[in-house]
DNA sequence: AAATGACCAATTTAGTATTTTAGTCAGTCG
DNA sequence: CGACTGACTAAAATACTAAATTGGTCATTT
């Protein structure tokens, strides 16, 4: 189209910024600049700065959606497929500059916003392993359990271990984060 | 004895400080006239307000163990202990002034002394269930695992199930988290 | 020798001036 | 006409500074 999509290119705009400053460094003028747009324009497809930024959040969770559905694999076991998606989401957290930014954002000052936006994608993520588990569930694959709980646990145990466990030990690798969820998941500890 | 134990009386006046008013707004001043004891004699006995804090803590760490002790069986089953600990570690840390007080200084101004000094109870906690894990390796109750590993992610996963759930759904009762225990770390998912 | 509190340097706080920013809207321009 | 703009404003954040507080010391007292 020969019009421009200014709403596309204060999305494009704003993604950049928040990623470079994160969401309180981050101003309209500066959008609006980086946009070629006045500030004005903003105002008429986003309400509030806040606004705009669950809109780039939207697209943030879209995006590790996909980058998670890329790995699953249907045929395969849900500890394979559980271990898959949480390894892409930490790789992904690791990699992307938005949730980089955002991540130490969210320790190092507390903003607010920020705090709900990165809770929002967590939820997001727990909704989609719940439908692995329900799956499973439904396959015999594994017993009969409340499946969001159990999505629930399973993310916090992941972050636990690659994020926690590291603060007062050497990281485990992949494959031993991997053996643990399995032998705590999935066998069990009992003998 | 005829003479007045000062340090002991400056340690509880600090006590009932700390668990008043937390680490920062805790003056010297104001534990010296707490205790009824001149600035100076505080220094006699620790050499910063650090390290009087530390001496505090450490006193929480011991009353902690005790309480935890004292719910202990031996005879009964490795699940049982566990829960019990758990269970009584987290009431402890709900009803117990100083507790309360340090975890929302921790929450709500990140004071890095209290940080520090909440991840030292955290530690003293693991160590402690280390034992009990150790005990039910060799006893053949569970599987042979790293029993510190084996005790952060119980620790890790029971914090989650009674702080984080709960922002977005309704609180767990102590038998459902007894349950979940039992299902995700013993029995294990798998059918 | 043990204990004290006036004292000091350094940090924190409170008060205020200045700047910045989210959001508006009268006016421009295609 | 209507999409678009950027100067404008009230409110919020920041920078600045003076005043107060605080951790720690040490000469004096008991």
């Amino acid at each position: 189209m020969a019009v421009i999509d200014r709403k596309k290119l204060i999305l494009e705009a704003a993604a950049k910024s928040f990623s470079l400053y994160g969401y309180k460094a981050t101003t309209m003028d500066q959008v609006a600049k980086l946009a070629n747009v006045g500030k004005g324009t903003i105002y008429t497809f986003f309400k509030t700065k806040e606004e705009l930024f669950e809109e780039i959040i939207n697209s943030l969770i879209a995006e590790i959606r996909y980058e998670v559905e890329s790995v699953m694999n249907e045929s395969a076991s849900v500890l394979e497929n559980v271990n898959r998606v949480l390894s892409r989401v930490h790789v992904f957290r690791e990699s992307h500059q938005l949730t980089i930014k955002l991540i130490q954002e969210e320790r190092d000052m507390g903003t607010q916003t920020v705090i709900e936006a990165m809770q929002r994608v967590e939820q997001s993520i727990i909704q989609y392993m719940k439908g692995i588990i329900q799956k499973a569930i439904d396959k015999g694959e594994i017993k009969t359990c409340n499946p969001e709980v159990t999505a629930f646990v399973m993310l916090k145990m992941y972050f636990s271990l690659v994020n926690d466990w590291q603060r007062n030990h050497p990281p485990l690798k992949k494959e031993e984060i991997a053996k643990l969820f399995e032998l705590y998941l999935l066998k069990g500890l009992l003998t």
